[in-house]
DNA sequence: CCGAAGGAGTTGACGCGTCAACTCTAGGCA
DNA sequence: TGCCTAGAGTTGACGCGTCAACTCCTTCGG
């Protein structure tokens, strides 16, 4: 409720801004319908199924899959449960007594995970990587990692694991 | 469900890729904190309301937002209907007879509107164009232009109208 | 005037994401 | 042994977003 300082945008900055929120907007969407239409996923499984296919033994916890996305715990634990009743994934009884705790790729979620990470990254080539000049990959690649060490000066892990 | 081609990618790119859509994240991610610190809206609060403040007569119909914001209708009609309960617009039947059917803001809209837009372009300023060289929003100009005429070679209205 | 067609807007169901509150287990310590 | 606290994990409520189905007005033809 508080104004906080008495900037604006020139035009062509606000132009700037708009055109780029709009070209990421789209190619997260077309990205995100592509794994739809070939493998029947959305992104968000895409990525759990991808780390845990990635992990030794392809199991994992719900912490550790939380670290590895960089997502909430219990935005894991929401999405282990739509996934669960999909059937790409199961709670197992990883510990010694009582509670479900390792987190473990069903059939059905290896199959899936295996087509899906071809067609993927063919789609990541095609809209994103074919269409940089080197300047532009060389540009997009500092600014990224500007904007990554001024938000998080800190440490150095934790990739998106997937999408 | 069908494997389309078989491509990977290789390590450097798919860091691109992973730090750049890391980037993004963040970036997004502090701006809507910093709406709903300063201003105490989101996102999608705040593109509805500039796109009304905007409007002549600061009146406008679900189909005018729609297309003005790119959003599906549908999307349109629930934001709005969440937004009258927090009461910052209101449904007028603009029309002669029967159905509301004008969107205006409300006094508590008009208020939270005009210090959330400079508290957010300060934002904008700060956490992204202050972080540009010269190349890098040269480049970043260049790849939104070539991105968004790839996925929409038509026309070239519409703008997000806020965010 | 009546009825069909079509467009505008809404609603419901569901997936994604966050926050806060809760439960359960393991481990420490008297 | 028995309590008790810390952390792991879950749940519920809610906002955001999409798709499909629905309602209601308008308008056009007879």
């Amino acid at each position: 409720m508080i104004p906080v300082m008495a900037e604006t945008l020139e035009p062509e900055e606000w132009e700037l801004w708009d055109t780029w929120m709009r070209a990421q907007r789209l190619l997260v969407r077309e990205l995100d319908r592509g794994l739809q239409r070939d493998s029947g996923i959305s992104k968000a499984e895409f990525s759990v199924l991808v780390t845990l296919w990635q992990a030794p033994g392809r199991e994992m916890r719900v912490g550790e899959l939380s670290e590895s996305l960089d997502w909430e715990k219990s935005r894991v634990s929401h999405q282990l449960t739509r996934m669960e009743n999909r059937g790409f994934v199961e709670r197992t009884q990883s510990g010694a007594a009582g509670r479900r705790t390792g987190i473990g790729l069903t059939a059905k979620g290896r199959r899936v995970v295996q087509s899906a990470i071809l067609g993927h990254a063919g789609n990541i080539r095609r809209y994103f990587l074919d269409s940089l000049t080197p300047e532009q990959t060389a540009a997009i690649r500092a600014w990224s990692e500007q904007m990554i060490d001024s938000v998080e000066p800190n440490c150095g892990e934790a990739g998106d694991g997937a999408a």
